[in-house]
DNA sequence: ATTAGGG
DNA sequence: CCCTAAT
């Protein structure tokens, strides 16, 4: 809806003689902003409530048979079809530029190349008119049924777990950072999580930036129009909302084009249930799994040998497990590793606030809905929720648990089993996937059951009972006190690695440096996940030289095992803790030469909104690369203007195009000149005189 | 959080 | 790219 006043007004405007862009409208524009973010918050609502909705269809489904959860998609189909509609259109116009810049491959790249393609249709190869059709209004639904997210909170733990959509929690949780990142997401979110939010909107950018009202109001400039005879001011705006759909429905079907990585990457996550979890679905780690399987197996057989039909399904799903928390890991990690470092300045002990932000996490959880998931505090991690799977008749109590670490897992026990016995049970499993050192604690109600002598059926837990109330937690075997906590960061890894020393042996240097060295590699392994659009930006670290490569999703398949890196270095770094972090937050980001796309992304954006506005540059024309900063572009546009200025010779890298240099000088110059008029707030005339 | 500049 | 000061 706003959406469409805006277009109206555009073309309007369009038509007619239009004012400049004032170099700066700080205060409005800042306003704008925080518009914005409120109206993403909207749309992180709406995905959720999406979530929802889908979880759901697919619970009852699944119930059935769990079979179809994974081909569960019609759900999610169904429900969001302008999502979908959007999404197409991404999609076409990618398909156009395509060929023209391979260099990105994201959705987004390519609706910014169509973007530009459009605004000079005159300049390059005929990719003139390609389609104004794309700027239907879009539609927004930002319906925030946060009522519904209380109401049906337990449904949607379940649904997270049914559909594997916590990967991206999981991921998340492995590492401290990502929480602060935001990564936390799926769940997090999900459960409502205030302190997570703001985390997360940061993320999550606007997908406004095509909307926002800057834009529109400002008309090309003077520079632009004569840059390019035919301008596109009418169009070129037009265009750009289209392109920009995607993203608006970002909470969508998870197309979110855009964001998606990043970002976004939270909801990313969450937003494709499906789809991860198809793709998830891979043999990866064969050697737990079998493990595990036979361990189960076992239990299988003596307990209730006819079930497991089911059990063969949970087993897939912790095969495919571990292949999202690798994604997600990279992913996140990338993702965050800045901002961590960050608040790494601010707080020593960014740790610790992690830690509390867990705990907040934590408790909203067990306030929310007693179900489910339950985060130990100290480890900061495991969650698991668990759902029991109704099986009447026969005592035993089926329990599906899903942690956030460790793969899912199935598992069925006699009712007249001790809770220590189910405890060992799931210990043993988990065990085997995480190769050790876990201690399994369990929840009923919200509350720890710590008698392992007490059956279920004594516990309170038995077949018939909603599975909601029971929840399992990962806890370090040695780890004897929560409040010690070490930072939590620290203690993520652990669980995900091994959980035995908890504390001791995880140092913050360890973290970091994992991070700094798998990050590239995460996100591109994310990517494939939400991947069907993406966002141009996947950064990839691997291959600095540029291109970001199709074969993301091939990437993916790569690691599966849970196992984790991360005890390597843990052993050795026990205790000290400061010396180590400091040297590798240091890290200098990879390089990672702007490409010639992007030159022309940059240059577009900075002859229609000038040259101190580099935030709005930013989001107009980088908002989907995530490792574009504001002040890198401005930055960059810093050496465009230098490299414009020197002779070719002496230029180096990826050579630009002199034309796009032109445009620079170009634009510095005359942005230059709007600037100085509007700055000297003295007079010339008043000048003048003081001088004399 | 952004912007502007120096390094 | 990083780092900072000033907003």
């Amino acid at each position: 809806m706003v959406f469409q006043k805006r277009s109206s007004l555009e073309m309007e405007s369009g038509g007619g003689s239009h004012v400049a862009e004032m170099p700066r409208v700080p205060k409005s524009a800042r306003g704008k902003r925080s518009i914005r973010k409120k109206e993403s918050q909207g749309q992180v609502m709406c995905a959720f409530d999406l979530l929802a909705t889908v979880a759901g269809k697919l619970l009852d489904e699944g119930e059935g048979s769990l079979g179809n959860a994974s081909s569960g998609t019609p759900a999610v189909e169904a429900s969001p079809k302008d999502v979908r509609v959007k999404q197409e259109q991404c999609d076409e116009e990618a398909k156009h530029f395509k060929n023209e810049v391979m260099d990105q491959d994201s959705c987004n790249e390519s609706a910014l190349v169509s973007h530009i393609a459009f605004q000079r249709p005159v300049n390059h190869h005929g990719r003139k008119g390609e389609d104004p059709e794309g700027s239907h209004a879009v539609i927004e639904d930002p319906k925030a049924k946060s009522e519904a997210l209380d109401k049906e909170s337990s449904m949607i733990s379940c649904t997270k777990a049914e559909l594997g959509c916590n990967f991206a929690a999981i991921a998340d949780r492995w590492s401290p950072e990502s929480v602060e990142s935001g990564a936390f997401t799926g769940d997090a979110a999900a459960i409502a999580m205030p302190a997570t939010t703001s985390g997360f909107h940061k993320n999550a950018p606007d997908m406004y930036n095509l909307l926002d009202p800057m834009d529109v109001d400002v008309k090309p400039p003077p520079l632009v129009s004569s840059d390019s005879t035919g301008e596109m001011p009418l169009y070129g705006n037009k265009i750009r909302r289209s392109t920009s759909f995607p993203r608006v429905p970002k909470g969508g079907a998870g197309f979110t084009v855009d964001r998606d990585e990043d970002d976004d990457d939270k909801s990313s996550g969450c937003t494709h249930p499906s789809t991860a979890t198809n793709r998830g679905f891979r043999p990866n780690c064969t050697a737990g799994h079998s493990r595990v399987k036979k361990l189960l197996a076992c239990k299988h057989r003596k307990v209730a040998p006819a079930r497991m039909h089911k059990g063969d399904l949970s087993y897939s799903d912790v095969d495919r497990k571990p292949s999202f928390r690798n994604k997600k890991m990279y992913y996140t990690r990338q993702r965050t590793q800045r901002s961590t470092f960050k608040r790494r300045k601010m707080f020593d002990r960014h740790s610790a606030q992690v830690s509390e932000e867990y705990a907040k996490a934590n408790t909203k959880f067990a306030a929310r809905d007693s179900h489910a998931v339950s985060l130990e505090a100290n480890k900061g991690t495991n969650s698991t929720a668990f759902q029991k799977s109704q099986e009447s008749s026969d005592c035993h109590v089926k329990l599906r648990i899903k942690s956030f670490k460790v793969p899912e897992l199935l598992i069925e026990i006699p009712e007249t089993a001790t809770v220590g016995s189910l405890k060992k049970t799931v210990l043993e499993a988990v065990n085997a996937i995480l190769g050790g050192g876990l201690r399994v604690g369990v929840l009923h109600h919200g509350k720890k059951v710590r008698d392992d002598n007490k059956t279920l059926m004594q516990a309170g837990i038995s077949h018939d009972e909603v599975l909601d109330n029971l929840g399992f937690s990962l806890e370090p075997n040695c780890a004897p006190h929560p409040s010690q906590l070490s930072p939590p960061e620290d203690n993520e890894f652990m669980e995900t690695v091994d959980t035995t020393e908890p504390l001791a042996r995880i140092a913050p240097a360890d973290s970091s440096s994992k991070h700094g060295e798998v990050d590239a590699s995460q996100e591109l392994a994310l990517a494939p996940l939400s991947a069907n659009y993406q966002g141009s930006d996947h950064d990839f670290v691997h291959s600095p030289g540029g291109m970001s490569s199709p074969d993301k999703a091939s990437t993916n398949s790569r690691a599966i095992v849970p196992v984790t890196p991360a005890d390597s270095n843990a052993g050795a770094i026990v205790p000290a803790n400061k010396a180590k972090r400091s040297p590798e937050q240091g890290q200098r980001r990879i390089r990672r030469p702007f490409s010639v796309a992007e030159v022309e992304a940059l240059v577009l954006a900075v002859e229609k909104l000038g040259t101190g506005r580099w935030r709005d540059v930013k989001l107009r024309a980088f908002d989907n690369a995530k490792h574009r900063t504001y002040v890198d572009l401005k930055d960059k546009w810093k050496t465009l203007v230098h490299t414009a200025s020197i002779s070719p010779q002496q230029r180096r890298g990826e050579p630009v195009p002199q034309e796009l240099l032109d445009r620079v000088l170009a634009a510095q110059a005359y942005w230059s000149q709007q600037q100085a008029k509007l700055q000297p707030k003295t007079p010339p005339l008043a000048e003048a005189l003081l001088l004399t």
